[in-house]
DNA sequence: TCGTTATTCAACCACTCGGTTGACAGGCAT
DNA sequence: ATGCCTGTCAACCGAGTGGTTGAATAACGA
């Protein structure tokens, strides 16, 4: 699993890590303040940093005791484009629910008229 | 580990399943076929296809001995949109390296004029 | 210097994961 | 019926994960 990609995906793989990076998101905030939010030890909200910073998408620095964290969010451009590249079996799939929602809507039953 | 993002991403965070999708991305395709280019049991195989099954990646039907596998790429829709309420931070940070790098081919040593 | 605060490290635990092997089952074809 | 494919199941293994606890480190405040 030395990969990139599979990298990031399993550190997004996990709400937790999800939800810090979330949090990321509405600025730097510190391990403390990071942990906050979870029924969980301090040391385990330490471990979900460290693969989130293995996995390129924090960075830490110090600033005094404290290591705030920030969010480095370009690893995730990288499964953007990936899942991108089945979007188009997604959006047909949807396409035919909406067909087939369409049908029923104009009342032609079961829609098998072809 | 019960939500199904969390289930769909780490499903997805390996390159044997991925590649398995990507093959499925070109038709349908038996185990045997999918198992392949792997140089591993049919067995493994068989327990990646159920992991991807169980995340709703794929379904699988059963024709006479065969049991043919269909992507069913739906569950990356999610994926799409989770990473994309991100677009914005690596969308921003790639613009601040553009900018950089275009500091440096102006000429304009360290870019700290502000 | 001593205590407090913030964080990490190390050891441990139960559990999951990705792989193996060998036995087994369903569906042809002779 | 027998055997041949195709595929799954069950048991096992080594490595990794997500959590705990307690000790260690680092920087500040009195």
């Amino acid at each position: 699993m030395t990969d990139r990609l599979s990298t990031t995906l399993s550190a997004l793989a996990d709400p937790t890590r999800r939800g810090i990076l979330a949090q990321l998101a509405r600025g730097e905030a510190t391990v403390g303040e990071l942990a906050e939010p979870y029924d969980m030890s301090l040391a385990a909200v330490s471990k979900h940093l460290k693969v989130l910073e293995h996995a390129g998408l924090i960075t830490r620095g110090r600033e005094a005791q404290w290591r705030p964290c920030r969010l480095k969010a370009a690893p995730m451009a990288e499964v953007a484009d990936w899942v991108g590249e089945y979007r188009r079996f997604w959006e047909q799939s949807l396409d035919r629910l909406e067909d087939y929602l369409a049908e029923l809507q104009k009342g032609d039953p079961g829609g098998t008229k072809n």
